[in-house]
RNA sequence: GUGGGCGUAGCUCAGCUGGUUAGAGCACCAGGUUGUGGCCCUGGGGGUCGGGGGUUCGAGUCCCCUCGCUCACCCCA
């Protein structure tokens, strides 16, 4: 008999994985809550048509795609963005603004599994819809932050680099870059912190931008701030001041959340994709260890190219596994915690009964409760109650069912005392296992 | 899609230049202890050595193909 393992690209989660998993979308849903965002869903499969018509032409080329039995072009959803544009569009003009949603979608690309990257993976959206200025793409980012604080990461463990395309649109202009030229150009600037000026500038020129044009637009991008950027373009007759002016607002707001010390403007932020329109930000591990923790930004042709009213729109997508690496390798993922309250032990078949009405009846008050199943000594029960980190044990003998009683054994101490269930029960409730929490 | 590394028990691995029925530790199960765990002792289950083909008297070991995993590139969460 050979044995079916699960498709490359996808993982089983057992019990200690799925905990892990658990744990981190609580925090994520905990800290969109906070930030005001409503939960939203869409089906995993979707008409092929939703991705084909706007998604970028990499995500098309891995799309999970089959026709269905009733002959539909189906996918199953490769990103939660279209859903989104959808749903808003077919109800925008009846939703209060600013839409603020958020998702954690499941999520399917045909694409070679590597770490940190896999053709199954969950994922964070928020979303804010209707907001024009930076007010919300602060509120987008400091979110954003938040979520990995709240993972117990801080400042020395990862950072938000933040530009605009807007910035980058005037830089070209400055550098009379040709229009036709610049989604090409934006791909070899995005290379740059990864390969270096080299590199990138001979992309640039690849795109078609002179040589001595592409070696000044690298060098501009490469100094990384407005200072170094306005010294770059000094003579040009673009005037950068209202871009510099956003970008200072949009400082000040971070400064105002709490979150200023860990974002930073970082000109080579580009982001190879053509939608953004406007401010774009990426999150790392400070180490730069890891592949992108989070990639977003403003797309404010989103809802309209979706059919609906012109609707601006910010928003972010957040992994869930290179998250997890990283909150691995800072040793902040959660300990094994206790999976019950108590755990019942019947000593022979002749208590089984009893021992089931004292664990339905600490399970009545709301306690997490496991019994014994198999017949097996007390001390066998013990160990794997042990395991089960079980606050305590609870035997029931001959002796106890006589005097009405449970043996109540604390697990941790191994000292043991005789109690009435009732008792019991409300001792335990009084600090019962802490839900969900590390 | 391109290129490197690696596939032996659930996990981590050993197995020398090919040589009888493939091993260890951990984990699991049972017993020692038919009412008391974590230590210890004893025993047990569990492997088509990733799969297929070839060379050979003989292949976990050598060759070819294939699948999978992994790392890097591409790109992205």
């Amino acid at each position: 008999m050979t044995r079916v393992s699960a498709l490359p690209g996808m993982r089983d989660y057992y019990p200690e994985q799925m905990r892990v998993r658990r744990w981190v979308e609580d925090r994520w849903r905990d800290t969109a809550l906070r930030f005001g965002f409503e939960e939203y869903d869409a089906p995993v499969i979707e008409p092929l048509e939703l991705y084909t018509r706007k998604s970028g032409e990499e995500i098309v080329g891995q799309l999970y795609a089959f026709e269905d039995r009733g002959g539909r072009q189906v996918a199953l959803r490769p990103e939660m963005t279209p859903s989104l544009a959808r749903m808003v569009a077919a109800r925008s003009q009846g939703l209060p603004k600013p839409i603020k949603w958020f998702s954690i979608p499941r999520l399917f690309r045909y694409e070679r599994p590597q770490r940190g990257r896999f053709r199954e993976f969950w994922q964070l959206n928020l979303d804010i819809i209707g907001v024009e200025g930076v007010e919300a793409d602060a509120e987008i980012m400091a979110a954003g932050v938040e979520v990995l604080r709240s993972c117990g990461l801080g400042q020395e463990d990862f950072v938000v680099r933040y530009s605009d395309r807007r910035l980058l649109e005037a830089v070209m202009d400055a550098l009379l870059v040709p229009i036709e030229r610049r989604p090409a150009a934006y791909a070899g600037l995005d290379k740059l912190v990864r390969a270096g000026a080299e590199a990138a500038s001979a992309e640039v020129r690849k795109a078609g931008v002179p040589a001595d044009t592409a070696t000044r637009l690298v060098r501009a991008v490469g100094r990384r701030d407005l200072d170094g950027l306005r010294e770059e373009l000094a003579g040009g007759e673009v005037d950068l001041t209202p871009h510099a002016e956003r970008l200072e607002q949009l400082s000040r707001h971070l400064d105002a959340y709490g979150v200023g010390g860990f974002c930073e403007f970082d000109a080579a932020v580009v982001r190879g994709l053509a939608y953004y329109t406007g401010i774009v930000f990426e999150m790392y591990d400070r180490a730069g260890e890891l592949r992108a923790l989070c990639g977003g930004g403003r797309f404010d042709d989103l809802v309209r190219a979706a059919g609906g009213e012109d609707l601006p729109a910010v928003g972010f997508g957040l992994g869930e596994a290179v998250l997890v690496e990283l909150l691995e390798a800072r040793g902040r993922l959660p300990s094994a915690e206790p999976r019950c309250d108590a755990w019942v032990i019947p000593v022979s078949a002749d208590d089984r009964a009893d021992a089931i009405r004292a664990a339905a009846r600490l399970r009545a008050v709301g306690l997490r409760v496991d019994l014994s199943l198999r017949e097996q000594s007390v001390g066998k029960a013990l160990k794997r109650a042990g395991q089960s980190g079980a606050r305590v044990a609870v035997v029931i003998g001959s002796s106890e069912r006589e005097a009405g009683v449970v043996t109540v054994r604390d697990l941790a101490s191994g000292q043991e005392e005789r109690a009435d269930i009732e008792s019991l029960a409300g001792r335990l409730l009084q600090r019962p296992v802490e839900r969900g929490r590390a």
